[in-house]
RNA sequence: GGCUCCAUCGUCUAAUGGUUUAGGACGCCACCCUUUCAAGGUGGCAAUAUGGGUUCGACUCCCAUUGGAGCUACCA
């Protein structure tokens, strides 16, 4: 059998986001469970829409995920170069080819005539075309207007024929080529477009597989009508689902879907974001098993890709992050907690801290807001005591903790837990004004232990300041 | 509007036409644990869009309706 090349063809336009990242997800999995070649792409033939600082942003992406490439940008390849604006002779040749063939033409129409074609066509109910006003020229004609006009090149798509194929995913389609257009293949700066370049590659780099997003499907009779027409073989297709805002409409940079590096940057695991996007338009068991990349390469497959479109719920990449936080060790997550913790922040009291936040974190950035206190004295005003014993649970407390000469939690919680008993309060109100006292919330970690973390000295601080306020 | 596709709890999804009072997970709610918040444990609420067929039997097959998405660029 032939072996499995797939390739992921971002534009470098932008971030990808998650809907995209998934697609280099699945794609790379397919190669390392068929010990095939892995292709990164970058096709770069908009120059409008090109934005320089997105390439790097690409492979950052990839680089963190561990979505190692074989062929591509920095690693080169036989097949390069990888770069859809350095191949532009291969992309004019095979235009001029098609044309030969008969099965593309030169159009000389202004973007002016186009559009006021489409705008009238519009207003007649019609379905926006271009008219092949360009297609009865004659040879002479052609020469003649090629010297002296701007030009594109248009695939001419047969009349009336149905392109059926299969679909590794969405089964079998066929789309009547009369609902096709006769699409610009080559742009008059000489770029190509998608429909031309991606056919070119995908042939010239030996691609088995077309693992790509749904929204692509329409366009494929272009696509297939190129192949024939150039005697090519055609890869296998598979058209993954989309994913869907909470408004049900695709992801896109206007709703302001992120991109890996944006969660990596709030604190989100990749491991969680990878788990993560595997359940999205793919199932397996529960949909609630943590599985690792390794875990993925093994159970993977394309069957249990679901042809609907599915919606991204943040709840479930945050369930998934809390459990990978939680499967961390302790100093593995200090070293994940670098980006989010005080920059003067002691490795070794992270240490500390580490385990007690441990169980509460969802994300890495909730460090600050889970032990920040630990760093900065919290501002305490009275108003947030709620109890109005609480002068009286610090003045005591106060005074108990002061006794105390080794300062460790059983020490501490013995003497607290005996004057609570001997005033009679309720245990967690006295622990509330304390608590309050210390780390300025109602929310935080073990207080007892924090306070050891905090030093006697600090805590002790801490309960006085609260007394003034 | 046209074309293509899709349709199971709020979300991700399971269920070779009979094993199903439609299963799990996230979320939500309740309870347990508990000095707060979490975590953990137990339980609960919650879905086959509608209408027709086919069949002894339909979530599963067919048709229609409705709803949704994608595409409809010299963007990808």
């Amino acid at each position: 059998m032939e072996k499995l090349r797939v390739r992921f063809a971002p534009s470098p336009t932008g971030v990808p986001h998650i809907g995209n990242t998934r697609t280099a997800l699945f794609n790379w999995l397919l190669t390392r469970q068929n010990k095939g070649q892995f292709i990164v792409r970058i096709e770069d033939t908009d120059r409008k829409r090109f934005n320089s600082q997105s390439l790097d942003k690409i492979l950052e992406i990839l680089k963190f995920l561990g979505l190692n490439w074989d062929e591509g940008p920095q690693t080169g390849g036989s097949y390069g170069p990888y770069f859809q604006s350095q191949r532009l002779d291969l992309y004019q040749k095979t235009a001029e080819e098609l044309v030969k063939k008969g099965a593309a033409y030169y159009c000389f129409c202004s973007p002016q005539r186009l559009e006021k074609l489409r705008k009238e066509q519009r207003a007649k109910g019609q379905i926006p075309r271009y008219d092949r006003h360009c297609l009865s020229l004659s040879k002479a004609e052609v020469e003649k207007k090629k010297r002296t006009e701007k030009y594109v090149i248009r695939l001419k798509m047969p009349d009336s024929k149905i392109f059926s194929w299969h679909d590794l995913i969405q089964g079998d389609i066929s789309i009547n080529s009369k609902e096709v257009d006769d699409q610009v293949l080559l742009k008059s700066d000489g770029f190509p477009t998608y429909h031309l370049a991606v056919v070119v590659d995908d042939h010239l780099m030996r691609i088995t597989h077309v693992v790509r997003g749904v929204e692509w499907i329409s366009s494929v009779p272009k696509h297939l009508a190129i192949y024939e027409a150039l005697g090519w073989p055609v890869p296998k297709l598979a058209h993954l689902p989309l994913i869907l805002g909470s408004d049900r409409t695709k992801l896109s940079k206007r709703h302001g879907a992120k991109s890996i590096l944006d969660y990596r940057d709030e604190g989100y695991l990749k491991e969680a974001l990878i788990n993560f996007m595997a359940y999205l338009g793919w199932s397996y068991r529960d949909n609630a098993q943590l599985l690792s990349l390794e875990d993925l390469v093994k159970v993977f497959n394309l069957k249990n890709i679901q042809k609907q479109n599915c919606v991204f719920d943040i709840q479930k990449l945050d369930w998934f992050n809390g459990q990978y936080i939680r499967m961390k060790l302790d100093k593995e997550l200090v070293e994940l907690l670098k980006p989010f913790v005080p920059q003067n922040a002691d490795k070794e009291i992270l240490l500390k801290i580490v385990p007690l936040i441990k169980e509460r974190m969802i994300k890495l950035s909730d460090f600050s807001k889970m032990a920040g206190f630990f760093f900065k004295r919290p501002n305490v005003n009275s108003s947030l005591f709620d109890n109005k014993n609480y002068q009286d649970h610090l003045k005591k407390a106060l005074s108990a903790l002061q006794s105390i000469e080794v300062w460790k939690e059983p020490e501490i919680t013995g003497v607290l837990m005996k004057i609570i008993k001997d005033n009679g309060w309720k245990t967690g109100d006295f622990f509330m004004s304390l608590r309050i006292a210390v780390a300025g919330s109602h929310q935080t970690p073990p207080i007892n232990d924090s306070a050891v973390i905090l030093g006697k000295e600090e805590t002790l601080l801490r309960l006085n300041e609260a007394l003034k306020a």
